[in-house]
DNA sequence: AATATATTTAGATATTTATCTAATTATATA
DNA sequence: TATATAATTAGATAAATATCTAAATATATT
């Protein structure tokens, strides 16, 4: 739940979020909407993966990133427990 | 926001809240259950606090600590858009 | 097979964040 | 009013994270 929580803790990364959230897309079709290198945006991309908050899906040469909604379901869970003391 | 994601991306901060949520309690309180120097634990009480993740009150010597659990309902509306795709 | 495209990995540097000790502020009490 | 207690602020250092360029890997196309 840590690498959720810090996954979320990035500006970038919830923007990715929020995109997928509309459609899947490739790597490359994300890093259009950035103005930072595509390394950088790999290293982003990757945080996400680990946190289970995003899949991948290779499709010839794209890497087809989509959204994962179960940690989703998790993060809710938590925060339930803040606003109604279980 | 981000803020409220970057306070809760640190797991002493959320070890706090989780302690929060059973009862308030001074700083000095809190930090018994933590092995960090106290300036640091004041450090991310006050992250929390500049994330209205807590609130505050003065009792003689004690700054009396509480849960403020408005942000949280915030924080399950951000979350339900991706849960449910709004 | 050679070349082009998409993406990631490696390695270095810059920025941010966490942590510490020492000093300061605020309140309480002898 | 002098001293003790609670907490924070200041300033320095260490650790973690983001970013970059260059190089490597994988697939597609000519």
């Amino acid at each position: 739940m840590d690498g959720v929580f810090k996954a979320l803790s990035d500006k970038n990364r919830r923007k990715i979020l929020k995109m997928l959230r509309e459609k899947d897309m490739s790597a490359g079709e994300i890093a259009k909407s950035f103005n930072i290198s595509k390394p950088s945006l790999s290293h982003h991309l990757n945080i996400l993966k680990q946190a289970n908050l995003v899949q991948t899906e290779r499709h010839g040469q794209n890497i087809i990133y989509s959204l994962n909604t179960t940690v989703f379901q998790e993060l809710l869970t938590w925060i339930y427990d803040f606003k109604d003391k279980e």
